[in-house]
DNA sequence: CATATTCTCTTCTTCAAAGAAGAGACATCT
DNA sequence: AGATGTCTCTTCTTTGAAGAAGAGAATATG
C-alpha cells in the first residue's frame, strides 16, 4: 500500500483528479459567460463570506477600478449584492446571492453525479471522504492565500 | 448520519471544498502568470494526452488562430513542446513537457498539505479515498464534456 | 498527374478587462 | 469645527486575447 510503484500511481490519479474539477471549473465560467476573475471573485465570496469592495480588490490583486466593474457585473448578473454597511457609511458590502440561478444550472450535472458516486459509500466511508474535503478545503485555502501574497512581493 | 440537516451540511462543506479547490487553481495560474485558458488547455492536454492544434483549438472552442498563439505561450514559457506527426506532415502534435518547472514551483506547497492530510490515513481509509478521486475524476470531465457540447448549440 | 481537401500558421480587426489618476462622500483626530 | 485620511466610484488609456479571412504545405482522390 506503500511501495514507491503504488505513491506514483497515487500521484497520478490525484493529478487526474484535479484537472478534471479545474477543467469543470473552467467550462462551467464559460457556459455562465463568467469571466475567470468573476468567478474567482465569486469564489472568494462564497468561501470567506461578505465583505467590502476594497478587501475583494486586495483578494484578486485588483485596483479599485476594476474592482468596481467587476462587482458591477457580478451584480447585474444576479451573483452578488451590494448593501450598505451599518457600521461605515462610506463602505459597501457585497454578498452572495444565495444560489444564484445560472451557475446552479450549469454545475447541476455534475452535482447529480458526485452525488451518485457519493450514494455508493458506506456512512463510515462518507465520515472519511467528508473529513477529507473538510481538511483539504482547508489546506487549499491556506495554500492561495500564500500564493497571493508571494505573489504581492 | 442522513438527516435532512445533515446533507445541508454536506453540501455545504462539498461547496466549501470546491470553492477551494478553483480559488487555489486561479491563484496558482495567476502567480504563474498563465491566462485563464492557457491552463484550461494545459489541464486538457495533461488529462488526454498530446494531440493536434485542430483538436485542442476544438476542445477549448478557440477558432484556428488563438490556438495558434495559445500553443505559442504555452511552448514559449516551457509547459508544452511542438512535435511532427510521424504519419501525416501537415499535423503537429502538441505535447505537455513533464513537470514544468513554473507550475511545479507554484502547486509544491498545496501538494505538500495534501500530502500531509493524506498521510494521516489508514490504508484501508486511503483506498476509499482514491476510488472517490478515480470516480469522481470521471464523473467531472464527463461533466465538462458535455457542457461543452452544450455550449456548442 | 491534376484537383480538391485538410491542417497549421499569419495578419488584421475587434472587444473585454486591467491599470492610473482623480473626484466625491464620509469618518476620525486634533 | 476644521483638517486629514479612507473608501468607493468614475473616466481615460492601454494591454491582452479572441474572431475572421486567407496563405502555404502536404495528403488524398479521381
Amino acid at each position: 500500500m506503500s511501495t514507491p510503484a503504488m505513491r506514483a500511481d497515487a500521484s497520478q490519479i490525484y493529478r487526474r483528479y484535479l484537472s478534471a474539477v479545474m477543467l469543470h471549473g473552467h467550462a462551467s465560467a464559460r457556459a455562465c459567460e463568467l469571466g475567470a476573475t468573476d468567478l474567482y471573485a465569486l469564489n472568494i465570496l462564497h468561501l470567506s463570506g461578505p465583505m467590502t469592495p476594497g478587501e475583494l480588490g486586495t483578494r484578486t490583486s485588483l485596483t479599485t477600478g476594476p474592482t468596481t466593474r467587476l462587482i458591477d457585473r457580478l451584480e447585474q448578473a444576479g451573483y452578488v449584492r451590494r448593501v450598505p454597511s451599518p457600521d461605515d457609511r462610506r463602505k459597501v458590502i457585497v454578498e452572495p446571492v444565495g444560489e444564484p440561478a445560472g451557475l446552479d444550472r450549469v454545475m447541476a450535472p455534475a452535482r447529480q453525479k458526485i452525488g451518485e458516486i457519493l450514494d455508493g459509500y458506506s456512512p463510515e466511508q462518507l465520515d472519511v471522504l467528508f473529513d477529507y474535503f473538510t481538511r483539504a478545503a482547508a489546506a487549499y485555502q491556506a495554500a492561495a492565500e500564500q500564493l497571493r501574497s508571494e505573489d504581492g512581493v
